[in-house]
DNA sequence: ATAATTAATTACAATTAGTAACTTAATATC
DNA sequence: GATATTAAGTTACTAATTGTAATTAATTAT
């Protein structure tokens, strides 16, 4: 039997979206313009099979493009859409949010 | 070996604590004002062993306060704090994302 | 004492994440 | 044409997290 509950759907389902693990931090990282996928492997502290998983994901929520290059070797590369881009003022927001409460003692302890 | 990976450290904890599953639905229900476990229990699709684990780690966070009233039966009331309050501006605007980019259909498909 | 009520915790099954090795696809080089 | 090279993505496996249901405090009215 499902649980009932209703606090807003339209924003449980976007929550759900952004709090799908590494999402945020994908979101941040096209944020700064188009990437290819070794690039993000990169910067983000996440396996390949993560980062493919949500990719493709975000590519079929609309949010992330997908766009192949017959190069050698071949290109892939991956940009926000419009409706991901318009994501912008929530991750500012937390940013903003990062900036004025986030310490630096708790960015330290990550090693802890 | 640690990956190595520098996006922006306090961007990355802010994220860590928000993407927490059910930590925004929380932080939505809270937004509303003082409320006490059972009507959070209530309120969200969440069991009481994660709501008292993620009430417990936003109070270790402080952006959770937890007060007791000793009555009967025992009421005890979880608000947020200062910390807490001001994540507002990001929950306002993850709803203004979904109210414009969220369809009746993807709301609907949770079913499926 | 006993019952009643809210807030948690425990035990365990199911799901999801993380790691590392492997596969695919394209094309350059011999 | 066979082999090597490179980026992208998948598979197989282990570890961690989540969900569910039953149980345990803690408090106090009767």
């Amino acid at each position: 039997m499902m649980k009932e509950f209703n606090l807003c759907p339209r924003f449980e389902k976007a929550m759900g979206l952004l709090s799908t693990r590494w999402v945020g931090l994908i979101l941040f990282d096209l944020l700064n313009g188009t990437k290819r996928f070794s690039e993000m492997e990169a910067d983000l502290p996440i396996s390949g099979r993560l980062l493919s998983d949500r990719l493709k994901m975000l590519e079929k929520e609309g949010i992330v493009e997908r766009n192949i290059y017959s190069e050698f070797p071949v290109r892939i590369e991956y940009s926000l859409s419009k409706k991901g881009k318009e994501l912008e003022p929530v991750i500012k927001e937390i940013q903003s949010w990062a900036d004025q409460h986030v310490t630096h003692e708790e960015v330290a302890e990550k090693d802890a």
